[in-house]
DNA sequence: TTGTAAGCGTTATCAA
DNA sequence: TTGATAACGCTTACAA
């Protein structure tokens, strides 16, 4: 069982070579020849064997898309958008996530990669992650999304200007006492973004004159329960801020719940803004900073197509996408609820 | 560039074959020789080819996944259950959609799995899909998570009984006008969840004398918008429903927000029930069946892994899971708010 | 435009 | 336990 290009060369009558010219519609094949390698190929039910082809053209027809979570928004709606980027250049997929501590025995990605893919994609790893720095090493073409590390070509928004849009519309309602619900604490590994949104509300608040506590910030690690916990914390603080930005949507969910325990309501109590975007927020009625997550994947995928197909080793740049604010009931004018 | 078997060979001093065996850990190895070959190898900086491995030896050590999406909530985190499994085997996982009508230039699965995949996972595409019957007429070992489709080896949750124990937690609070909003509408493809969680519902209202009207039933097409849609036609129902049984936690979701707009409070106006154990239940209070989502696709990667490593073609069974109901302030004895 | 034939880097069979 | 060596099925100079 298993036809091989021996096969259909026969039934065609050609030779191998030429098979192969034919059905990758190579150019110096006479129409004719093509069209009847095709019909033969059809009959037989060829396939072609992508480990011989790969072995014999030593490319492999593959992109690796490494990420840190699979299950979370941002990153399933990243990667939504390069497979389907993917697939339409009949390239395979090879998902794989950063092996977290938890898991020890695994492999990490950089040695899973080496001789098996044409070109990576990085979703948001922290970009001191040493696992990252592996990877880009291997010297493979590659495109980060959500990080920046060096000149490597990259996908991401303006985070600086996306959390001053956020504390600046906070500023523009009037608040003065805005709090901030960043990600992890210091120490840790941090996200590109996490540093950017941080300069962004601190630049906003400077220009605006506005004091920044340091009881005014807290740590929601860009999870739910996280920001709900966060927004715990400030809530128990003397003064507490009337609104608060929050470096995502998923934190601000966690915020809104807080809130609710409190007996205060977002919007009418305390304004609480995201940046993401998320499926969510439109339903829980949250102000936020839209990026345009699905883009992202598709426009890095499509950046490293790019640079897989050109024979110069043209460095592609990076590329910044835009965000927009999308305004809901979770941010109103401050003191409107009293 | 690009070290070879043969330098590993030359260089511990053996022939290529004994390096295969010594790397792959076979037996009959001297241990001295392996350790030596091992040295060796890991001084070269080797890395095996796969494309030359698998062309030799006719295995792909690869698994696709086939999804109908990769951003929602449930298949993402099927897909992060069998993506902890594969990585863990050292398999590779090609991920893959099934090509929806508007991307019509896409290849379908099936061929695009042939002669590249050692497995094949499905994750939830409707059983009369035929998109799933050309994959399963590959002949390529194969499980199933969230569908079933004759005797193909799946993991499930029984959905009658989570639709049954959802229906008649709403029973149990005193309700009797119980709506049911459901996923698409009949003639197009059906998930097999959807016409159990059907059959589920009818049963338990059949049981307790209950009068089922289909004014009672709309489509929310498992979507959070479609929910709050279908839970809006039943708001404009004569008698509304006290409560109602949503056939996932998203169109739950967009249901509470429909309530919302009409000034209703889920739970105290109107009950509401889901299943799928959501991240976002919790935060929005709720009650909901909870399936392990996660544990599915672990579990159905782990039956695969074993059935693609037994000698013999021993037929898996299909595996169902326990569900379990978590209740929350969503659902109420009915007049509670009155 | 087409054919010939030498790889591509392993694995696996068979002997030794 | 090890080594020779023939596959594995394609691609790609090079020639014709």
């Amino acid at each position: 069982m298993g036809i091989t290009i021996r096969d259909v060369a026969q039934a065609a009558g050609v030779s191998t070579a030429t098979v192969s010219r034919a059905l990758r519609g190579l150019a110096n094949v006479d129409e004719q020849t093509r069209t009847r390698v095709e019909r033969a190929a059809a009959e037989l039910d060829y396939v072609i064997s992508p480990s011989a082809s790969r072995l014999a053209s030593g490319r492999t027809g593959s992109v690796a898309v490494i990420t840190p979570y699979i299950a979370r928004w941002f990153f399933s709606t990243v990667l939504s958008g390069v497979e389907s980027t993917l697939q339409g250049a009949g390239m395979d997929l090879l998902l794989m996530t950063v092996s977290n501590p938890d898991a020890q025995h695994r492999l990490p990605p950089a040695p899973r990669l080496r001789r098996r893919v044409d070109g990576v994609l990085v979703i948001a790893i922290p970009p001191d992650d040493p696992q990252l720095s592996d990877v880009l090493k291997l010297d493979i073409p590659t495109s980060l999304i959500g990080v920046t590390v060096g000149d490597v070509p990259s996908v991401t928004i303006d985070d600086v200007h996306a959390a001053r849009m956020a504390t600046q519309h906070l500023i523009n309602l009037g608040h003065q006492r805005i709090g901030l619900i960043s990600g992890s604490i210091a120490g840790r590994s941090h996200y590109t973004a996490e540093y950017d949104r941080h300069r962004g509300y601190v630049e906003a608040m400077n220009e605006a004159k506005l004091p920044i506590h340091s009881d005014f910030e807290a740590h929601g690690y860009f999870t739910s329960p996280g920001g709900e916990q966060a927004m715990t914390e400030l809530l128990a603080q003397r003064e507490r801020p009337t609104a608060v930005f929050c470096m995502s949507d998923e934190m601000a969910f966690g915020a809104m719940r807080a809130l609710r325990s409190h007996g205060l309501q977002p919007g009418r109590d305390v304004s609480l803004i995201g940046v993401d975007g998320h499926d969510m927020s439109e339903l829980l009625e949250l102000t936020t900073v839209e990026q345009p997550v699905h883009d992202m994947g598709r426009i890095a995928a499509e950046a490293l197509l790019v640079q897989l197909n050109s024979e110069v080793q043209a460095r592609a740049h990076s590329i910044v996408l835009p965000t927009r604010l999308v305004v809901r009931s979770s941010t109103a004018p401050v003191g409107g609820g009293e």
